[in-house]
DNA sequence: ATTGACTTTGCCCTAAGGGAAAGGTGTATA
DNA sequence: TATACACCTTTCCCTTAGGGCAAAGTCAAT
C-alpha cells in the first residue's frame, strides 16, 4: 500500500489531482482508513492511473473518461476505438487551424515590418456603388442555426447543382447565399441558397436588380465579419440605408480554391439614398 | 449610435460578451443612457472591435489584449511585432505536439485494431536484474526545479563534453542522470548529471556496481514515469527493495534521434534482496 | 514524548463568458 | 393612447481541472 504521496510520486501526478479524481470517482484509493481518513493506494491501481494519464494526454476530457472506464471490457473495445478516431480528427481538424493562424499570423508580421498597421485592411476594403440587374434563380430557402451553417453550406449547393443536372438548366453564374433575417449577420437563420439560371421554372424567382454597395473579400470566410461592418459604416456615413436583404456570391468556391485565403467573395447591399 | 445588440450582430460576438468586455475594460459603450443603462456603441468603434477578435484568434489572452492596446501608437509597434513573432512561436511549438499527438494516436488505434490494448505496453516492459560493474564518472551534481530541467538537460551535458573535450578525457559511455531525491521521480530536485570517463580526476566519482533492476525504454521521455512505475512494481512484487538512487543511461540522446519516438533510455534500479 | 513531514477537509480562485431570473425600457401597432 | 413584445439591465450561479492556503489531525523516527 502507498501513501498518497508516494503514489502521486511515482504516477507524476500532484496529490491534489488524486484527491480530486477520488472525489468524482475517476479512480478511488483502495483503502481509506476509516479513522484518520488516509487513502492508501495499491500498486496494482497504477496501470489504471497511467491510463487515465495518456486518454488525458489524448485530450478526453475528464468526464469522457470516466464513462470510456465504466464500460465492460468488450463493448470497451469498440467504443475505444471509435473515440480514438473522432479525437485523432478533431486533433487533425485543430492542427489545419493551426496551421491557417501561424499563415495569417505571418502575413500580419510582414505586414507590420513594413510599416503597415494590422487593420489597415479594413480601410482598403473598397467599396463601390452598383447597379445590379434583376436575375432569375433556383433557390431553396430555410431557417438555419449557426450549428449547420457550415456543412449545410455544402450540401444545399449540391442538391440545387444536382437538380440543374439532372434537369439540364442552363447555369448564369455562380452561387450565392441570401439573408433574408433582418440583421443581416451570417450566422443568422433565415437563409435562402441560389444559383442563377437561364430558365424560369417552379422552384426560381427573380431576383431584383438594384442600386447595391458591394465589397470584395479575398480571404477567409471568418472575415466576412469586417466585409459586412465596413458595409454597415459606409452606408451610415454617405447616407444610405438597406432596402432589401443583403446577400453575398461566391466567386471562388471552397471546392475551386486551394486555400482558404484565396476564396473570392462578393459582398452585395441593396441601398437607396435616405 | 448602435444598440448593444445590433452592435453585436455586427461584429459576431455575443451581447454578453459586449457586457463584459464592458466591465473588464477592454471596449467600452461610446455612450450610456444616464437613466437606462442602456449602453450605445459608435461605429467607429468596429474597428477596435474587430481588432480585438483578430488578436483573440491568435490565442492572446483578453488580460494581454488589453494592455497591447493600452500601449501609446509609436510603442505598441515594437511590442505588438515581437508579441506576434512570440505568438507564431507558440502555435508552432503546439503544432509540433499536435503532431506528435496524432502520431502516437494512430499507433494505439492500429494496435487495438490488432487486438492489442492500448495499456498492455506496461506488461511488455521488461525488467531484468542484472549486476553493474563499479564504473568512474565525470559528474555535476545539483538541485533541480522542474521548470529547468528540460532546459538544464542539454546545458550541462554540453558542459561535461567540453571538459572532456579541453582536458582530451577518454569517453567510456553514455551520459547518464541519477536521481538522489527519495522520491526518485524524474522531476525530482537532487540531481547528478554524469558521463563515464576513463580518468579519475578532480570532479570525477566512482558509481558501484551492485545488483539492479533495469528496464528500458524505447520512446519519448513522459513515458518515462510507465518505466519507473513498472519498476517499483516489480520490486514489490519481487521482493526487493531500493538499496542506492536509481538512475538512466541515454543510449540515444536528442541530439542523435531524430524522434522522441526512437529514444532508448535505460533505467536502473539498484536493489537487493528484502 | 516530541518533532517534522505528511495528510485531512474546507474555502476561495482561475478564463471567458453562458444561462436564467426578475424587472425596466423602446417602439410599433391596434 | 394603451398595450404587446422585443430588447435591455443587473445579479447570481455555473462551467474545467485542479492550485493555494489555512487549521487541524496523523505517522514515523528519534
Amino acid at each position: 500500500m502507498l501513501s498518497i504521496g508516494e503514489f502521486s510520486k511515482i504516477c507524476g501526478v500532484s496529490t491534489k489531482t488524486l484527491r480530486y479524481y477520488d472525489e468524482i470517482g475517476l479512480i478511488n484509493p483502495d483503502v481509506i482508513n476509516a479513522e484518520s481518513g488516509y487513502r492508501y493506494y495499491s500498486i496494482e491501481q497504477l496501470k489504471r492511473m497511467l491510463y487515465i494519464n495518456r486518454l488525458k494526454s489524448y485530450r478526453f476530457s475528464l468526464e469522457e473518461i470516466r464513462t470510456m472506464m465504466e464500460l465492460e471490457e468488450d463493448q470497451s473495445e469498440e467504443m475505444l476505438c471509435s473515440a480514438l478516431n473522432k479525437k485523432k480528427n478533431e486533433i487533425q481538424e485543430k492542427l489545419k487551424a493551426f496551421e491557417y493562424l501561424v499563415k495569417q499570423l505571418s502575413h500580419d508580421i510582414a505586414n507590420l515590418e513594413k510599416g503597415i498597421p494590422i487593420m489597415s485592411y479594413l480601410d482598403d476594403i473598397e467599396v463601390q456603388l452598383v447597379e445590379t440587374k434583376p436575375i432569375n434563380i433556383l433557390f431553396k430557402r430555410l431557417i438555419m442555426s449557426s450549428d449547420d451553417y457550415s456543412s449545410g453550406y455544402g450540401t444545399y449547393f449540391s442538391k440545387l447543382y444536382e437538380k440543374i443536372a439532372k434537369e439540364q438548366l442552363t447555369l448564369l453564374g455562380k452561387p450565392m447565399t441570401i439573408y433574408h433575417s433582418p440583421e443581416f449577420n451570417p450566422t443568422g437563420n433565415d437563409t435562402e441558397f441560389a444559383i442563377p439560371i437561364a430558365e424560369s421554372i417552379k422552384g426560381t424567382r427573380d431576383l431584383p436588380g438594384s442600386l447595391c454597395a458591394k465589397s470584395v473579400l479575398k480571404g477567409a470566410y471568418p472575415e466576412l465579419t469586417s466585409v459586412y461592418a465596413n458595409l454597415m459604416k459606409w452606408i451610415e456615413n454617405e447616407g444610405y440605408e438597406l432596402i432589401l436583404p443583403p446577400y453575398e456570391i461566391y466567386v471562388t468556391d471552397p471546392h475551386q480554391a486551394n486555400s482558404p485565403g484565396d476564396y473570392i467573395t462578393e459582398v452585395y447591399f441593396p441601398v437607396k439614398k435616405k
